[in-house]
DNA sequence: CCACGGCATTAAATCCGTTTAGCCATGTTA
DNA sequence: TAACATGGCTAAACGGATTTAATGCCGTGG
């Protein structure tokens, strides 16, 4: 059962009587070699198990058909949709890719970046870590390496975004609940580290003041994006004087960590507090009460990150650093309504 | 800014004044090349940054580092932990992994396959996606990729398993609900078209018959493992004659889904309906009612798995095709208590 | 002074597809 | 018949790192 023996194109070559030239040529439908060889040979190549070899191949052309996808988790939900609609158009064009995260540790990330670097990867989408030095995004760049970035900007990096308007998303969820009569909102989960970050504090902040409301002392309340967090947040969040009637979550995780640990300390959830998410998961609509949260378009950024990058492989595109931003939509819901006055 | 001139071991030994094979050692720590001039040429490549082509590298010595690793899908939680455990222990020996789903289609596996081995892949840890023919490993093996396994087993592979001890689990929470006094138990979610269904239900079988508990037409509802599908049997579980008072969920997911069902029905899960999960997610214990459910040992297989593969790739040991089983534990929470009987 | 051992370095073969200039045979046109 | 075109195929260079046998050099012991 050894490897018998590593069959390449020479082996069909010398089979057939043809030239390795010939062989490679027929394999990839050129039109220089005749039909009946053409078929000749893939019909042998197929019959004793011909393995392409990649590597070979790749030296040779300086390409790969590899594109790397790096992020912050790819096990956090919120990165499912955009991977799975990245997922549909690499296949879509046979391109092999390379998942990681990064944990946000430039480290890890810089580690990753130069395996694709190694490997003559065709392009990196990636949505980068935290204090990214944009040194790391230009040696990428200088060794060949065409960058997409996709939920996150980042200062110094001339590189197109695809990303939801994350202030005119949250801007949705706070005016839904103004118009609901809340005048007293928080604003729960995430922190001021990332673009992301800023952008949907700045949201919540301009809905506010548009509306004549005062952000009070404590309605901040920062931290992971995580249903731990949600649920760890709710605590606090309910020991606040003048307690809020709303919150604002930073994502679906967020709220629903939050409605579960207000669940949890006798309140409901809904009606006692209304809660608002970020995303729309599919978990949103299945939750209880069914989750109101605004629609961030994650396949659309996905499937338009994957398509640009392709395109600027195939040297369509020059992909200039430009802001692609996904309009974001509000999913009103059950976990929302008039503030209870008991 | 085009990619100046591309850097390689001959323009380090031109610069240097010594030939590549000196460099080639030298940057990899050979006991050939002198102290001295070691110390110059990495110095030296660090300066001008030089990037080491693993596609030559991997030509020459038909080893590429790569790992493959296939799932049914990556971006479910049950996953996460095996694949984070399994990232630590590849991170640490320096491997790179590519990831990919299967979605239990044999066809996106086999052309997954296909590209590990045109990669020249070192080998592959994966969940075999449901009816994988014995042939597609065969071949794999046939072409020098180790494979090991991990959450379900497949007839007609000698491939070593790394998996949970479903039998035994199930049997744990159902003995666990027979202990509160249930004797009217359901089991919702999963199919039997893979091992790992088989088993669970086998559990759930035996303990039922040990306790001399009948399972009536209608207790199995088989389903997807998703939330969503939970969510949905809710309906079907609270319609059925003789309304089981308990029920034992495929997963977490499953159970989170069907919980939030029966508290949209106006039940409260955990007094009316006791109910029990699998897995041990982060969620479970966040969920409310926090729930009951079966720790699986995620991590330990992920680790183990790809210790083992890594053993094998570096000749340690011949890994035949033996069962590795984790044995998993009961975690008891607020989702199950005594039948309530109004 | 020669021989031999040990150390540092290198020449050159190798891994396997890709690609282009060029060869040969046949067919076409003036 | 000469000149030219076309179609089908191939020789050979190439990509960049690895590896082994071989080379040159220096020092030591006889």
């Amino acid at each position: 059962m050894r490897p018998v023996q590593k069959i390449k194109l020479s082996t069909i070559g010398e089979a057939l009587g043809v030239s390795t030239a010939t062989v490679s040529l027929a394999l990839r439908d050129s039109p220089l070699v005749a039909e009946a060889t053409r078929q000749r040979i893939k019909a042998y190549a197929r019959e004793i198990g011909y393995i392409y070899n990649r590597r070979a191949a790749s030296l040779r052309t300086s390409k790969s058909d590899i594109i790397g996808v790096v992020v912050h988790d790819i096990m956090n939900p919120f990165y499912a949709e955009i991977l799975r609609a990245i997922e549909t158009e690499l296949d879509r064009s046979g391109q092999t890719f390379l998942l990681s995260n990064h944990y946000d540790s430039v480290d890890k990330q810089r580690i990753f970046l130069e395996t694709l670097m190694q490997l003559g990867a065709d392009g990196v989408i990636m949505s980068p870590a935290i204090d990214t030095p944009p040194a790391d995004i230009a040696l990428g760049i200088r060794n060949g390496l065409p960058f997409v970035f996709i939920a996150r900007s980042m200062d110094g990096a001339d590189v197109p975004v695809f990303r939801g308007d994350d202030a005119f998303g949250i801007g949705l969820a706070t005016n839904h609940l103004i118009a609901l009569g809340h005048t007293r909102i928080a604003m729960i989960g995430g922190s001021d580290k990332t673009s992301t970050g800023r952008d949907r504090y700045r949201g919540y902040r301009e809905a506010m003041d548009r509306a004549g409301l005062d952000e009070r002392r404590g309605w901040r309340i920062q931290g992971p994006r995580t249903k731990a967090a949600g649920f760890e947040a709710a605590s606090q969040f309910l020991a606040l004087r003048e307690r809020p009637t709303a919150a604002v979550c930073w994502n679906d995780l967020v709220a629903i960590g939050l409605m579960s640990g207000i669940a949890r300390a006798g309140l409901r959830p809904g009606i006692d507090i209304s809660v608002t998410g970020y995303d729309d998961l599919e978990e949103a609509s299945i939750a209880t009460p069914a989750l109101t949260t605004v629609w961030n378009g994650q396949r659309d950024v996905g499937r338009d990150a994957a398509r640009a990058l392709l395109d600027r492989i195939e040297g369509k595109k020059s992909l200039k650093g430009t802001l692609h931003l996904v309009r974001p939509e509000l999913h009103i819901r059950q976990s929302t309504s008039k503030p209870n006055k008991e």
